[in-house]
DNA sequence: ACTAATTTTTAGACATATCTAAAAATTAGT
DNA sequence: ACTAATTTTTAGATATGTCTAAAAATTAGT
């Protein structure tokens, strides 16, 4: 049973991390086929694999859960995207919506010494540029207090602590739109019919529509 | 024919790229096995391969060469190599001869934007820490002045510029005799019977056998 | 020039990771 | 509870990269 994982089986430990995060219970092979746009044959055969290397829990038809062990591996992975992704754009000038896919071959370079030394190089940074939490090194994790801007009414205001969805075009709209992390946000309108808010943002009034509240993390703002 | 490279087509690139700057001409099917450390029938497998995608020139049972794309492609792989290489040991606090293995990790991530902002962050280095030349960004490479220690006479004097092996444990042992890049050295002595010499480095008098000296690229300092 | 040693290639096998198509199991609808 | 739709698994193929053992070609020695 070889202890290093490769790069694929490293893939389907974050897949199936992140989708547990969010329906939780157990992942079904469809969902894991769908995240790594890959076949649900595929996703049975690699699942009796890191079910064999005890890193999920299996059972034929009803899905997987990740075991301590596997959780631990995701999570390390996760710490390297992340760090990484600082990195790109605090010291390589990239912008936020170039840094994933960098980030997706960095996250699969083993060296421990690496990793904690690239913290200590960022500083022990707490939030990648997608306000996502960095595990650390312990893997220990903050987990968003999820809260959308979907969900506010109007008058109320916060700001902007990340983002859901970080595809390129998403973040592209957002620059587009000066809208950024730690941005103050205030709900002029809320639109019954299409839920499409009308809001201020910096000195500027602009209208988004549900799709982008729906995958702006914000904190409420007392008063 | 695809365009992008596995890592394995990567590491063969580049150690034919090694080895036809040493033994020059052709390289033998044996010389690149032992380099990569597998078998000769794998490497007549893959060489057939890199010879279809035009990165080779090959003939059955003649060796191979690079063609003018596959020793572009080698240099690439060689600069991102070593300019991460000098990102470690300049900014993550890696020893250099800690740094080899995790290099050859991330020389295959691939982003040219990576590459060339890494090398604006480094401050456009000319050599690794091993003393080796980086290509820069047009493929342009220096070569090593292969002068060697072992080259050296009673009386001359000379400057460390570089190590042709770049093994943690010789780069240990010049650690623990203190030799480095830029260090002076003089030559005291010269034994004809085992080639080992008797040098003067800062202030201390050592001796050290033909296996470190025919290892050690210098620069001879005018008297 | 012939034989022996060495190098290189081929043949066939195996491991990983993927796919399509078909079969089996589960779940949903009535 | 039965049937239909959906999900999941299996079976069989393909592609990459590796290996061992045997065959073929080259090179070296006399
Ligand atoms: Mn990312
Ligand atoms: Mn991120
Ligand atoms: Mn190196
Ligand atoms: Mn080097």
């Amino acid at each position: 049973m070889n202890l290093e994982l490769s790069q694929t089986e490293e893939n389907y430990l974050k897949a199936i991390f992140s989708l547990s995060l969010s329906r939780s219970k157990s992942v079904s092979t469809n969902a894991i086929a769908e995240k790594l746009d890959t076949k649900a044959s595929s996703v049975t055969d690699m699942v009796k694999k890191l079910s064999e290397k005890k890193l999920i829990d299996y059972k034929k038809y009803q899905g997987v859960s990740l075991t301590e062990e596997g959780k631990k591996r995701a999570v390390k992975i996760i710490r390297k995207h992340r760090l990484w992704e600082v990195f790109l754009v605090k010291h390589l000038d990239f912008n936020w919506d170039e840094v994933h896919e960098v980030a997706e071959q960095l996250e699969h370079v083993k060296s421990i010494k690496l990793t904690n030394e690239l913290d200590r190089f960022l500083e022990f940074p707490t939030h990648d540029p997608h306000g996502d939490p960095i595990p650390d090194a312990d893997g220990n994790i903050d987990h968003h207090i999820d809260v959308m801007l979907a969900s506010l009414h109007k008058n109320e205001t916060c700001v902007v602590l990340g983002v859901k969805d970080s595809s390129p075009s998403f973040l592209k709209y957002l620059d587009g739109h000066e809208i950024k992390l730690g941005s103050e946000i205030i709900v002029l309108e809320k639109e019954e019919f299409d839920n499409s808010m009308q809001i201020q943002i910096a000195d500027r009034k602009i209208s988004i529509s549900q799709q982008i509240t729906k995958n702006l993390f914000v904190k409420k703002l007392g008063k």
